[in-house]
DNA sequence: TTGACATATCATTATTTGTTGATATAATAA
DNA sequence: TTATTATATCAACAAATAATGATATGTCAA
């Protein structure tokens, strides 16, 4: 076979498959939206989406795992935001793109 | 409720999701990594990464359809690459932030 | 303390997604 | 023509994933 990749690369394509699953979801998308601007807390969030409490905390507790958000306690609020510039910058290129295409492009019904 | 969004800001929420599935799995991660550095046919992607054909051609399929890459046919060849140097970007930019992250922070279960 | 609010957790269910294996199409060579 | 190589398609199955509803935890105010 051809250049097959050493475990150590195997292992950086599948974290960075996962890092873009962070992105690869209309709802994690729109929080992500929502913390655009700056942090928020969860109920600022559940309330600015309009998605489930339950939905929006357990998308939020993965993209914390993943430290795609930053989380801050104080008191009862709990607050989140955009962890990394290059994350707001991924999502914007890719905003971009969706910009110049044709709705029809992504009519892709498997993947 | 809150900043609810407007149909074509959600339309163009669900496409950024969309879009950023062609780029969260590992064999298409993989595919692009071998396109990287220009052109190549199934067979050489086939090869390369040592997935099935099938699965290599339903992907690209997916991947063409939402305009991730390019398709050039000559002969019995055909040739894919990706299709936008943003695109090359975006994956720069997550794989860059995995580089700096520690391999536990990628531990997330669902979703 | 009690009650109200903010957030997290988790099992269940329904849907989506990825691979496989078989087969189809298309181009070329013998 | 027939055989061979290259690629695409598609149904079926297995696995992964998202939302829900119920419940738990934690903080604060009365």
């Amino acid at each position: 076979m051809g250049n097959l990749l050493k475990k150590e690369e195997i292992t950086s394509l599948r974290l960075t498959s996962k890092l873009f699953k962070g992105f690869a979801d209309y709802s994690r998308l729109f929080i992500f939206e929502v913390l655009m601007n700056g942090e928020k807390t969860v109920s600022e969030i559940v309330e600015a989406t309009g998605i489930s409490q339950s939905a929006i905390s357990n998308h939020l507790k993965c993209l914390r795992e993943c430290e795609l958000v930053n989380d801050r306690h104080e008191g009862k609020y709990v607050y989140y935001s955009v962890s990394d510039d290059r994350v707001k910058e991924i999502i914007k290129l890719a905003k971009e793109i969706i910009k110049e295409a044709s709705e029809e492009r992504y009519r892709c019904i498997k993947y």
